[in-house]
DNA sequence: TTGTAGCCTTTTTTT
DNA sequence: AAGGCTACAA
């Protein structure tokens, strides 16, 4: 371990000067980049150089060298994460900075956070000048979807010719590229122009409820902004040192909004790296990189180039990958650490032997004392992430998924949360319809259309249009009377929205509302889980009180509203705290661990299918590549499969070209196989979980046998009386068994 | 109006 | 494989 320098941040250089207390630890490059003179500077940062923390201490070093007040300063990251992340770290080093005698600076008056926090920060203080209604509330890209449909199903087109999908997919795509309806040309072609009718008419119905997505922050500050020159210009004033993290993955949008806050003033930090650019497919813009040079003046560049992470090896193999794409900025990663293990590759059979294989190596990783907290599992997309938690499942270890289904993003949370919306501003449509039925309580379709059609008639809320429907005689009493039950429910709970607490109010809305009611009855295994989510999210709550309160006058329900569609809901930390992590390649970014897994390295698979027409895709797709072995400090595994069901498909595979992109000499194949011919032959019939009489054997799976003793499953083909398994007994080798006869015990 | 059985489609990454 | 949606019976 000891090529990795300890982690300055927390290093008391006590009795130094404030300045060599700062750099002492840093750098030439990193030096240079953190006690460069005001104005404007791009850090091209690799993996590993130590980007975050030149960020933090440029911070502390304006604050402390240069005698900037934090009021001043704003610093933008991507994720929440990051930017709790880069506060607590910050807020650490001044705090040792702090002991040496030096005067008390507080980073508490700094901005940090995501561009969309700050976006919605901004709207709330604005919202008359954004043109917004004060109670406004954010969407996430569900409810996006679900209003996207209803506007479409009211211009009547078929779901099955217009995709929502895609008129979704437009309209984010439009603004972030600052487009609205009227931008956009009368076109010619009948997709673009209903395209066009979607856009507007998604619009005007947002604008009605008080919604905003989360493209709709961003542009609309940029908007106000356009709009009232006077309140860009206090905040120009205001923000004279503006730092940006992953300048990389910055869309046309965010770049404009950061040139019109910058002005002609401020200056501005910037660090990205665009080997890590890997946010195209949501309008991340690499080229942002390059304008960011010509657009604000005399930028000087920094390169960091020598990574503190990684082992030699891993970082070549990194290198030799990312050196196949063409146009980069140029850069080449080096450590002078040791040069460490050959990077383990891994022939599976199929997504079962993978898992098996990766449990296998985390458990011996684990018995020679290793934290499961550091080893990570990378995958390309969600879905892979089952197979894998049901092989540590069996294993009994513990493990962590991150993101996935977000928390706050299960119906039966979003249930709950319809209700709260409901409660702090009854026109949100979405909220509405999300609930009037939801548990069951006898308003049917019918009469939901019936305060649709109310509403849009008048150009009212389904909430006023119920009113007025309960009274005119429209509906049958049965229908009418049920309608009246849900208002004054609602507005029951309404009147303890002041007075109550949030938590003891959220309590109240499980129990009046019956939701709670409704789980327990059928009370399955999933709603046991479900209700136990439920009480998670009153929990949640509790944090929300009145003394809390650190934004801008909301009540705790609205910031607790707020809070949660922006945050990704990483913190509502359950169990596996101290399991191996499972994410995406996309989450990793940023993070790092000592044990990587990177699994599902399959042509379609990784390069994804949908990457593969245009050669931007499979770039980024190589990027991503890069982001994952990077992430390894000091071992990698890399794994594929030879057969892999995907969408209930099984499918054979190639190794991914990534795999032939690293060096042979980088790698080392391992086999656990037996020597048997056999396991080169693709099974013929799914490889695993045969319902035969026996049950639950699959590959990867011990069993017992009376004559050859324990072993474990390999392979398997057939089905029914035909089924037959290959067993692996140790020294007696591999053997083809007829499950029929066999009689196999499976062993725990 | 509700609940359910069966048909259908969908397949990436996320603030 | 899994979720959404429709059609149908109660």
């Amino acid at each position: 371990m000891s090529q990795f320098p300890p982690t300055p941040d927390s290093d008391p250089n006590a009795d130094l000067d404030p300045a060599s207390a700062l750099i002492n630890l840093l750098n030439d490059a990193q030096r240079e980049a953190v006690c460069a003179p005001l104005g404007n500077r791009l850090i091209l940062a690799g993996a590993g150089s130590g980007k975050t923390r030149v960020l933090i201490y440029r911070m502390a070093w304006l604050m402390q060298i240069e005698r900037i007040s934090p009021y001043s300063m704003l610093a933008v990251t991507f994720t929440n994460k990051a930017a709790n992340e880069m506060r607590a770290r910050l807020m650490k080093l001044l705090r040792t900075a702090e002991n040496s005698g030096q005067p008390r600076i507080s980073a508490y008056d700094l901005w940090v956070g995501t561009f969309h926090g700050l976006a919605h920060r901004l709207l709330r203080q604005h919202w008359q000048e954004a043109g917004l209604l004060e109670n406004f509330q954010i969407i996430d890209s569900e409810d996006q979807s679900r209003i996207v449909r209803k506007v479409m199903k009211a211009l009547e087109l078929d779901e099955k010719n217009w995709p929502p999908k895609q008129a979704q997919w437009f309209i984010n795509q439009c603004k972030d590229e600052a487009r609205r309806p009227h931008d956009l040309d009368n076109y010619d072609d009948v997709f673009e122009r209903t395209m066009k009718q979607v856009y507007k008419n998604y619009q005007e119905t947002c604008e009605r409820n008080g919604l905003v997505d989360f493209a709709e922050l961003l542009l609309r500050v940029h908007e106000l902004w356009v709009q009232n020159p006077h309140i860009l210009a206090d905040y120009q004033r205001r923000f004279q040192h503006i730092l940006v993290d992953e300048f990389q993955d910055t869309n046309t949008i965010q770049y404009l909004w950061l040139q019109q806050l910058a002005g002609a003033q401020a200056h501005v930090f910037a660090v990205g790296d665009d080997d890590q650019s890997i946010y195209g497919w949501r309008g991340a813009k690499v080229t942002n990189l390059h304008h960011f040079q010509q657009d604000f003046p005399e930028v000087q560049l920094t390169k960091l180039e020598q990574n503190y992470r990684s082992t030699g090896t891993i970082l070549e193999a990194a290198n030799r990958l990312i050196g196949n794409n063409p146009g980069r900025l140029g850069k080449n990663l080096w450590t002078d650490g040791e040069e460490g293990l050959p990077i383990s590759l891994y022939r599976a059979f199929n997504e079962y032997d993978e898992a098996r294989f990766i449990v296998e190596r985390v458990q011996s990783w684990a018995d020679e004392g290793g934290s499961l907290k550091e080893c990570a599992i990378l995958y390309r997309s969600n879905a892979q992430s089952r197979v894998l938690e049901e092989a540590l499942l069996s294993a009994r270890l513990p493990y962590r998924v991150y993101g996935g289904l977000r928390f706050f993003e299960r119906a039966e949370i979003k249930d709950a949360m319809a209700y709260l919306q409901l409660l702090a501003n009854e026109d949100n449509d979405s909220a509405f319809e999300r609930v009037v039925n939801t548990p069951t309580r006898g308003i049917g379709d019918r009469t939901v259309e019936i305060v649709r059609q109310e509403a849009r008639r008048n150009g009212i809320s389904m909430w006023r249009a119920a009113g007025q429907v309960i009274v005119s005689g429209e509906l049958t009493t049965r229908a009418a009377n049920a309608l009246r039950k849900f208002q004054e429910m609602i507005l029951q709970l309404r009147e303890n929205t002041g007075s109550l607490p949030l938590h003891e109010l959220t309590e109240q809305v499980l129990e009046n509302s019956g939701l709670r009611a409704q789980l327990k009855k059928k009370n399955t295994e999933k709603d046991q889980t479900r209700l136990e989510n439920l009480d998670e999210l009153v929990n949640a709550t509790k944090h929300y009180t009145d003394e809390s309160l650190d934004s801008d006058g909301l009540s705790p329900l609205q910031t607790f509203l707020s809070k949660t569609v922006l945050d990704t809901g990483e913190e509502s930390s359950h169990s596996g705290e101290n399991g191996v992590q499972l994410m995406t390649l996309h989450s990793a970014k940023g993070l790092e661990f000592p044990l990587i897994f990177l699994c599902g390295l399959e042509e379609k698979l990784f390069p994804h299918s949908m990457s593969l027409q245009d050669e931007n895709g499979l770039e980024e797709e190589r990027r991503l590549c890069y982001v994952g072995i990077t992430r390894a400090m000091r071992q990698l595994y890399i794994s594929y499969a030879e057969v892999r069901r995907l969408h209930g498909q099984e499918n054979y595979t190639r190794p991914s070209r990534f795999i032939h992109e690293i060096p042979a000499e980088l790698l080392e194949e391992i086999r656990l196989r037996s020597s048997n011919q056999a396991v080169y032959q693709a099974p013929k019939a799914p490889a695993f979980a045969m319902d035969s009489g026996a049950g639950k054997f699959r590959v990867g799976q011990r069993v017992m046998h009376p004559k050859f003793g324990e072993g474990v499953i390999l392979n398997s083909e057939g089905s029914g009386a035909t089924e037959r398994v290959e067993v692996h007994f140790g020294h007696q080798g591999s053997k083809w068994l007829v499950l029929v006869y066999a009689n196999l015990q499976a062993v725990e």
